[in-house]
DNA sequence: TGTCAATATCGACATCCGTCGATGTAGTGG
DNA sequence: CCACTACATCGACGGATGTCGATATTGACA
């Protein structure tokens, strides 16, 4: 084992530092595939909705107890999609009591926004 | 077959006329799968530069001849990746004598970041 | 009409991804 | 310690997707 750590950054932070907007310059390859990862987050209809949900929702993080009512999936089958958001570096989570709160990571969607050439 | 023709607005446009930015309100499910299309035209490296390229190009449009020359991959493999990005209302095609040329579809990015509540 | 160049479509393959039931794990309260 | 609840992980299945070689199509130009 290497005895260097590599401290990862959140996918979507790493992608505000990365680049210019899409319309400025071509992309560099590597750039390109972290904004794909990102969007591929994105790229998903349960996926999609359960970050509005939580987007829209409470500032303090929205309980999984609630999405899972929410949507028509199983239960496992959202805390998959929560996962996929969570390490794509879009969500935050946060443990109180038994319950699991998630909630947008600040200036994420912004920082996306901004790729796009908003 | 039904008598009836479906008038398809482009995808991206539809996203544009559908709702509001996703920290707004809880995005509907028809409206979540939209979305989720636009954006897995984006979940693809290739997709991703191929739309910058085209973006920070020409206004007048890109040579296919050009990307082909620009990126890794077959040629029928491109032509698959324009198609998708041209699918999704992202890009327009024209095309001038036996070459075709790709452009963006205007405001299709600044739609796409204003969901993202941008 | 025939040939050539540019691009699109087709068919096949391997891989990835969404989904769910079953099971594991953590935290709460008796 | 045990039972219960909330959530995460695992394993498997089917369908979608990226890739390419072969082939079709389109347009230019003899």
């Amino acid at each position: 084992m290497a005895l260097t750590q590599v401290i990862e950054l959140p996918l979507a932070e790493q992608l505000g530092a990365c680049c210019a907007p899409l319309t400025e310059a071509p992309i560099s390859v590597e750039d390109a595939e972290l904004a794909a990862r990102v969007f591929k987050a994105l790229a998903d209809p349960a996926r999609v909705r359960l970050l509005s949900m939580i987007a829209a929702g409470d500032e303090a993080g929205t309980c999984v107890c609630d999405l899972n009512a929410a949507v028509d999936l199983a239960q496992p089958t959202v805390s998959h999609h929560l996962k996929v958001l969570l390490d794509a570096g879009l969500l935050e989570r946060e443990r109180r009591a038994s319950w699991a709160y998630y909630r947008l990571r600040p200036g994420v969607l912004h920082t996306i926004a901004a790729i796009l050439g908003g």
